[in-house]
DNA sequence: ACCCATAGCGCAATCGATTGCGCTCCACCA
DNA sequence: TGGTGGAGCGCAATCGATTGCGCTATGGGT
C-alpha cells in the first residue's frame, strides 16, 4: 500500500515546482534547450530538478501529440522453444537499442487470428509490424517487414535465407560422403519457408545430378510443434521401403524426431542412415548424435528484420527499396553424417 | 504509396458526419448507450456509420484519458530457447484472451539494464509487471508478479515450484536405483532458483539419509546459456576424482552439457553414470539419451502468473493475498537414469 | 533618452477519447 | 397556463506532453 516511490512525476507538476512553464522544461528535458535558446542556468536548474523527482515523460501523452507510438508489432506463429524465438531474440535486441518497444502475438496458424492482429496491432498504434514465418495479407497503413515469408508483395520487405545456397550446402556434403538415395522431408504447407526451400532443393539436386525419389520425398502433416510430426512421417518413409541413406529434414526438431523413429527401426545414426537437419537450433548441437545442419542465422535475421523496419518508419531507405535482404546459411558438420557405407546396388529392403 | 486503407477515422470526424456530439457518439460505441439513455435509432445510425467507415477508438487517446493501457510489462533473462521462453508462451496466452498486450524486455544480467527496465516500462504506462527468474529490486507504483522469484516481500505474489517435491521426487528416484554417491550441480548465483532448490535438497536428502559430499558438488559460473557451463563444471567433478554414480542438473541444458563431458570421459549414460534434468524443455524428450527430468510446467506458470497479475490490477484478489502461488514439478523417467551399478565399496578412481 | 535586437521564456492550441454536469426540449398533469 | 419530469443530448474540462506563435525584459548603440 505504501509503494509508490516511483509513482511517475508529470511535466506539470514538474513546471510547478520550478515555476516556470511545461514548454521550457519540455524543451530542456527533451534535449532542445539550445534550439529555443534557454539559459544555462534555466537548463541546469530543470535537469537537476528532473534527475532529482525521477522525471520521465508519460509516453503515451507523448504518442498521442506526436503521433509516434516507438512501438512496433510482430507477429509469430507460436511462442515457445525454437525458430520464432531466436528471431525474437535478435528483433528486442536492435528494437531495444533504439528506444522502441514491441508487441507480441502468436497466431498458432489460426486463421481470425491471423486476420485480426493486424487491426489490433495498429489500434495499439504500432508504427510497423514484422511477421515471422507468417503470410499477411492486408495491406497496411504502416511498413511490414516479413521474415522468410515469401510473398512478394509491392512495398513489403523480406528477410530471406538463400536457399539455393542452403540446398547446395547440405546436398554437395551429403554427396561428398558418397550418398545416393537421399529422402526428404518437406516443411508443413502452411510454413512459407517449404515452398522455396523445396525448389532450391530440386535445383540443386538436378545441377548436383542427384535424383530425387518420389517415394523418398514426405511432408510434415498437422501444426503441432515438437519432434512428433518428423518422427511419423519417418514411419511412413521406412515403410515406403526404398532404401535410402541420408535424410534431409526440413529443420533441426524434425530432424530429432526422425532420428527417433530410424533408431526405433534399428537404424543406427549415421552409421546406417546419415541424417541433415536445419537450423541449427540450441539443441542441435548437444544431442546426440550432435546433428549436421544448416545453421541459419535465425538472431541475425530478427536483427535485420528489426533495423530495416526502423528504416521504414524513419523513411531512410532511399528508393529503390530492396525487395529481399538475403541472408546466408552456413554448413555445421557434426556427427549425425557419415560417409555412405558401401552397398551392391539400390534397391529397397 | 497508395496503401491507406486502414487509415482511421476519429471519433471527432465520425462525429461531425454524423451531426452528433463526441460524448454520444463515444457512448454508443462503448455500449454505453442504454446507462445514458440514447435513442434506438440513433443508436443505430452511430453504430452503422462507425462500422462503415471502420471506426477504432485510438488506444493512445484512450489510454490518456482513463489512465489503463491494457499493457503489462514482462521482464526476462534472456530471449533465447528455453526457459523464458516457455513461460512467456503461457504468459502471452492469458493476456490476449482478456484484450491485454505485453511488452518484453531481457537484460542479459546486465545490472544497468535490471535498473532501468521497470522505470522503463512504468514510462510507458504499463499497468503491472512480470519478473521472470529475475529479482526487482524497487518498489512498483503497479503490481508485480514474479516467477521463481524467490524474494518475500510485501504485495509481491511469486509463482514458485514446489521444490521440496522435487527434491523429494528426483532424490528417491536415484535412492530407489540404489544411488549412494550422487553428484549435484548448482545454479548460477544470480538465478533467484539456485538458493531455493539447493535447501530443498540439503532438506529433502537428510530426510531420505542421503549423505551429500561437498566434493561432489559444483556450481555453474557465468552467464552464458547452453551447455557450456554444464560441460565445463562435470569436468571439474570428474577431476576431483570422487566416484559418483548419479548426477543431478540444475537443468536440461546443463544435463546436456554434464553428459558430453561423461561421454567424454569415457562414461556411460546410464549405465555408468545417472544424470537427472530439470525443467523437462523439449529437447530432453529427443536428446539421446532421452532425459530423466524434473518437469516444471513452465506455461502454466505464465498463465498463473498472468492471471493472478491481471487479476492484481483489477484488484480482484481479496485479502489476504497470497504470498506464493505453488505449482508441481513431475518426475519425467527417461533413459538417463537406470539402477545403479553394483560396486564394492565408494573410492573414487 | 530612445530604439531595437535578441535572449529568454510563456500562452494556449493540439492530439483523440472520456466524462461530469447540466441544458433543452416535449409531453403530460393539474 | 404554469409547472414538472424525464428523455435525449451537448459543453467543456481533462489526461500529459508538444509546439507555433508571440510576449517581456535587458542591454547595447547612438
Amino acid at each position: 500500500m505504501t509503494q509508490k516511490p516511483l509513482k511517475p512525476i508529470t511535466l506539470k507538476e514538474l513546471s510547478n515546482l520550478l515555476e516556470l512553464s511545461q514548454s521550457t522544461v519540455s524543451r530542456i528535458v527533451n534535449g532542445e534547450a539550445d534550439k529555443f535558446r534557454i539559459a544555462r542556468q534555466t537548463q541546469q536548474r530543470v535537469q537537476q530538478a528532473a534527475a532529482l523527482h525521477g522525471y520521465t515523460a508519460n509516453t503515451v501523452a507523448r504518442s498521442l501529440r506526436k503521433k509516434r507510438s516507438y512501438t512496433v508489432g510482430v507477429i509469430v506463429p507460436e511462442i515457445s522453444e525454437g525458430y520464432s524465438t531466436a528471431v525474437l531474440g535478435g528483433i528486442e535486441n536492435e528494437l531495444l537499442k533504439y528506444g522502441f518497444f514491441y508487441f507480441v502475438v502468436s497466431h498458432r496458424h489460426r486463421p481470425d487470428l491471423l486476420k485480426g492482429y493486424p487491426r489490433m496491432l495498429l489500434s495499439r498504434s504500432v508504427e510497423g509490424i514484422i511477421a515471422v514465418d507468417t503470410a499477411i495479407e492486408e495491406d497496411l497503413p504502416v511498413p511490414l517487414v516479413s521474415v522468410s515469408g515469401h510473398q512478394h508483395r509491392e512495398g513489403l520487405i523480406n528477410i530471406e535465407l538463400d536457399h539455393g545456397q542452403a540446398a547446395q550446402l547440405a546436398l554437395s556434403h551429403l554427396q561428398e560422403l558418397g550418398h545416393r538415395d537421399i529422402a526428404f522431408i518437406k516443411g508443413q504447407a502452411f510454413s512459407s519457408d517449404t515452398n522455396r526451400r523445396w525448389h532450391a532443393i530440386v535445383e540443386e539436386a538436378k545441377a548436383l545430378d542427384i535424383t530425387i525419389h518420389p517415394e523418398l520425398v514426405v511432408q510434415l502433416q498437422g501444426s503441432e510443434p515438437g519432434p512428433g510430426p518428423g518422427t511419423e512421417v519417418t514411419w511412413k518413409l521406412l515403410q515406403a521401403g526404398r532404401h535410402f541413406s541420408a535424410l534431409f529434414a526440413f529443420n533441426d526438431v524434425t530432424a530429432m524426431g526422425a532420428i527417433l523413429a530410424l533408431r526405433e527401426a534399428g537404424l543406427r545414426v549415421p552409421k546406417d542412415v546419415s541424417v541433415v537437419g536445419f537450423d541449427d537450433v540450441l539443441a542441435a548441437s548437444t544431442y546426440n548424435p550432435p546433428l549436421t545442419t544448416i545453421r541459419q542465422p535465425l538472431r541475425d535475421m530478427g536483427q535485420a528484420a528489426a533495423s530495416t523496419l526502423l528504416g521504414l518508419i524513419a523513411d531512410q531507405i532511399p528508393d529503390p527499396r530492396p525487395a529481399v535482404i538475403t541472408v546466408y546459411p552456413k554448413l555445421v558438420v557434426r556427427k549425425s553424417t557419415a560417409q555412405a557405407a558401401m552397398r551392391t546396388n539400390g534397391k529397397g529392403d
